[in-house]
RNA sequence: GCCUUUUUAGCUCAGCUGGUAGAGCGAUUCAUUCGUAAUGAAUAGGUCUGGGGUUCGAGUCCCCAAAAAGGCUCCA
């Protein structure tokens, strides 16, 4: 007999080489029904795997992230049987389960898989998936799995054996399909019930550019039907909240073919909030005591020669202007810092200038590939909310902490709560890729995993994603269909002061090196205005919506009244429209609330005569009416208590 | 840049197997002067992204280019 402990401490006996399965039965025929992997000691297992030692194990269902894994996993697998009966010879890459739902890399061969064919694939895994394949678990060695694999002619399998440790290597097989494979999976293939093939893509084998591209094919699949309809539903539903479909709506931003791709145009109510978010930044950074400046698009390449940039980008980058009689060559500014750098070096500095904070809203131009480009959130020309901040080595930690601070305030008054931290170290293996010397990286990491414990922040720590110049804090929102974005960031660098030989005379009169950090709380406006929008689905907040009211007078007699109530809130500052257009009052307030216009003011002959406003809240109705200086009052105070929240 | 897909009126989209362009919304004009999410009518709007080809004939088929979408790669 083993013992098998259970998630909430209880302990019961089973006879020896017990399956998951069996333990989920002696439960509940329920539970067994449901359970769609077993975690044991904390390694996954499929569910029909004998238990042979004593054990703590907790069953996964779908409700667990383990289980939909193993779900998903699994049907991969059945894809790829699928893929194998309808084009023979199809070779396999890999086929993991995602976050949402599955993929597997297929080299067809000659033939071409289109994304006209999936429903067939569909069709066939739903056929294969009904006849209830087991799924059989097989242990071999390295050598007869190379042989296995070579006979068939599954090249990539090979090539990702012969990197796997010696020892015995798992095979899972259903139906007429094996595969090499850690596992775990569905006992068999029936739970799966219904599938949707979401979108075909190439992918780089073992994603090298340089590596031949197989066809990526994604999927999600379910164990009922209802599941997927609401999965697709809620994919509908966020697109709807689409920055690029809203900024339209909205007429937030453009982009023209003849000014170029990748490079946003922002339109006058895009180009309203952009200033108000970059003001609301601008006096928070008068308070930490940073000076803003200016500086120009472009620079002399030498400036990017020297700072090493252009040896690692210069080829990939938007190629140097060149002045017509002299030949210089400028480029157009990938970045700020060196330009910050000069004003740094304007004058000597002492010990006593330091910290010195430059920050400046500075337009920025990278090349990027074109089919990287993305809406506001991946550009050729965007806009970072800049700022470099340059001490004395020991003020590091507290200059960071103080950068916290401030991305912290901008996140919670805009209601940012879900973002991720990411700590970025050097590879230590592969440390010729970055620039500096080990003691200062090590410094600099140092400083940067301290502060986040000193603020209780729990970051993720990842080897290998620093930039090349130092370490750093990144700060990551999802957008409305759950990719990541890297908003705030916060980098340390030791190595352009040294560089460029910035230098600070000490206390001591003798010449220091100072220290810089980069920082950026919204990172690129583009970006954090894109994920904004998609955050409040184009309901932006009281203070910084570009129209925060509409006067809808109920017909054209009471448009003179509904512009002398306009004139009255714009001499107090209010943001306000009259929507004069000879329609009904349904209709106005109908597009009105479309146009996500917080607050609606309703006059007709009664708010004539007693003077004042009908108020609609929008999203809520009728809000009841009040006089002019109430409803300003109103909206003051809301602003004022959302602008608080900056303090 | 690579793979797959898309591009028709200001916007959202129809247009089957090639026979010469359509809707809704929006815009304009007129009527209506209206009480909390769409008043009615009329009118104007298109070298069907651009270029080449096949064909008696191309929005529709083929090739090239541009832009966009979903991925891959990249991201100072």
């Amino acid at each position: 007999m083993i013992k098998i402990t259970f998630p909430d401490g209880s302990v019961k006996e089973f006879p020896k080489g017990i399956t998951g399965l069996e333990i989920a039965e002696s439960i509940s025929s329920r539970l067994a029904q449901d359970a769609l992997s077993i975690t044991v000691n904390g390694q996954i297992w499929d569910l029909t795997r004998p238990i042979e030692t004593d054990a703590a194990v907790k069953i996964n269902t779908w409700d667990d992230e383990e289980g939909k894994h193993a779900f998903w996993h699994t049907s991969a697998h059945l894809m790829a049987e699928a893929l194998q009966e309808l084009y023979p010879g199809i070779k396999f890459g890999i086929g993991p389960a995602i976050e949402n739902g599955f993929y597997y890399d297929v080299d067809p061969g000659e033939a071409v898989i289109r994304e006209s064919d999936l429903p067939a694939i569909e069709a066939k895994m739903a056929e294969l998936a009904a006849q209830g394949e087991k799924l059989k678990r097989t242990d071999i060695s390295k050598a007869d799995a190379l042989k296995k694999f070579q006979t068939k002619g599954d090249e990539y399998k090979v090539e990702l054996i012969n990197d796997l440790q010696d020892g015995t290597i798992t095979l899972y097989s259903q139906g007429n399909f094996t595969d090499l494979c850690r596992g775990p999976h569905l006992p068999n293939t029936e739970k799966i019930k219904a599938i949707k093939l979401l979108s075909v893509a190439g992918a780089y084998w073992r994603g090298d550019e340089k590596r031949k591209q197989l066809t990526r094919i994604y999927g999600i699949t379910f164990p009922k039907k209802k599941m997927l309809d609401e999965y697709l539903l809620l994919l509908e539903e966020a697109k709807k909240r689409d920055h690029r479909k809203i900024g339209k709506e909205l007429e937030l931003f453009m982009f023209s073919d003849m000014v170029g791709k990748g490079l946003p145009i922002w339109l006058p109510r895009g180009t309203d909030l952009r200033l108000r978010l970059e003001n609301v930044l601008k006096t928070i950074q008068q308070r930490f005591e940073y000076q803003q400046v200016i500086t120009p698009h472009i620079g002399n390449k030498q400036l990017y020669v020297t700072s090493g940039h252009h040896a690692k980008y210069g080829k990939d980058s938007f190629q140097p202007i060149h002045t017509p009689e002299e030949g210089e060559e400028y480029l157009l500014k990938p970045m700020n810092c060196r330009h910050h750098c000069e004003i740094y070096k304007f004058k000597p500095r002492s010990y006593k200038d330091l910290p010195l904070r430059f920050a400046e809203f500075g337009t920025v131009y990278r090349y990027e590939q074109s089919g990287e480009l993305h809406g506001l959130t991946r550009v050729r020309s965007f806009t970072q909310d800049d700022a470099h901040i340059f001490c004395r080595p020991d003020q590091v930690k507290d200059e960071f902490l103080k950068v916290m601070d401030i991305i912290f305030i901008i996140f919670n008054a805009l209601d940012f709560k879900n973002f991720e931290a990411q700590i970025s170290l050097r590879d230590p293996n592969n440390k010729e890729k970055y620039i500096g010397t080990d003691e200062n990286w090590e410094k600099a990491e140092k400083a940067i995993i301290e502060a986040c414990e000193e603020k209780g922040l729990k970051a993720k720590i990842v080897q290998g994603e620093a930039a090349f110049y130092g370490p750093k804090l990144d700060f990551m929102v999802k957008d409305a269909i759950g990719r990541k974005w890297q908003l705030g960031t916060i980098q340390v660098d030791y190595n352009l002061p040294e560089r460029f030989e910035l230098e600070y005379t000490g206390e001591d009169n003798q010449k220091h090196r100072p220290v810089m950090i980069h920082r950026a709380p919204f990172g690129s406006m583009e970006r954090f205005i894109a994920v904004l929008i998609e955050h409040t689905a184009g309901k932006f907040p009281l203070w910084l919506t570009p129209d925060q009211v509409a006067v809808l007078p109920i017909s054209e007699k009471f448009n003179d009244y509904a512009f002398d109530i306009a004139k009255k809130l714009k001499e107090k500052s209010i943001r306000v429209t009259v929507d004069e257009r000879n329609e009904k009052i349904g209709r106005k307030i109908r597009d009105n609330e479309l146009k996500r216009i917080p607050y609606m003011l309703i006059v007709g002959e009664k708010e004539m005569e007693t003077s004042c406003v009908s108020v609609r809240r929008q999203g809520e109705g009728d809000a009841g009416s009040m006089s002019v200086e109430e409803f300003a009052e109103l909206i003051h105070n809301e602003v004022a208590s959302q602008m608080k929240q900056f303090n």
